[in-house]
DNA sequence: CTCTAACATTAGAATTATTCTAAAACAATA
DNA sequence: TATTGTTTTAGAATAATTCTAATGTTAGAG
């Protein structure tokens, strides 16, 4: 719990208990969580936890870089526990969001023609793998 | 008007009058408008029109291939009247999103570990070069 | 330790983009 | 012209997110 206050510490982040379960449960996740599908979760170990508390931690997290967050979803947003630029996959058939490991140089332009380059977000839509399986 | 008719027959799409009307708003707009945008830009000279139309014939535009939905703004979605996937920068100050003209071997992929790719969807976030040089 | 000011959390209301609904209008064809 | 399926409409419904104002918590100064 300790290493947790000083992660959030160190990312000018005040460790309240709040922020602390949040974080727990983002850096203990392998999926790409909404506010929501967070929310749900907590709530049920902890009741008394509001979704505006939710929707305020993330927006610090992302701000501190702790998180990312991915619009790639145009109904709600999901967050990503992995801070650092990757690509992603968005599965249509079973709206899994996957992490796609490639080498890419242009993603990691910090300049493109004269534009300040900040974040970068690479999504690739379409069918993944297990579900092409499924679908034969 | 015979050439929009013809586009849109050939791409499978039945071409109404109010479709004519979206398909000509986007074709001429060099802009990432949003359907409210459309909407409100279309309801001054038709007065008769309904929001749930545009909304409609987007989706419509969107599956037979004639425009692209760009996801890169968490708050609505915006359409991009070139269906060819490409580059967008999405500037934080003044919410511009700007084409960018780059090659990129990844985002032309059409299979990634696997995975069938349809679409992709690469945005870089930041502030564009008009506002770093407003913000001096 | 205690006070205080700044900050964080809460429940629920408000907002707003998008989708749904059911009726009316329209198009295409026989 | 009648019929059938498709499209459009206005407005209601939905749902993710943000706002509000009251309450609770934190951390640093004294």
């Amino acid at each position: 719990m300790e290493d947790k206050i000083n992660a959030l510490i160190e990312k000018g982040v005040v460790p309240t208990t709040q922020r602390l379960i949040v974080f727990q449960y983002l850096k203990g996740s392998k999926t790409h969580p909404t506010a929501d599908n967070i929310y749900n979760a907590l709530k049920k170990r902890h009741p008394i936890f509001s979704r505006a508390t939710v929707y305020n931690t993330l927006f610090i997290f992302k701000e501190a870089g702790i998180i990312q967050e991915l619009t790639l979803d145009k109904k709600e947003v999901h967050y990503d526990p992995n801070p650092v630029p990757h690509h992603h996959f968005y599965c249509k058939v079973c709206k899994d969001i996957l992490n796609i490991d490639i080498e890419c140089s242009v993603a990691k332009k910090r300049d493109i023609h004269g534009h300040k380059v900040e974040d970068v977000q690479s999504t690739f839509y379409g069918v993944c793998k297990r579900c092409l399986k499924n679908e034969q």
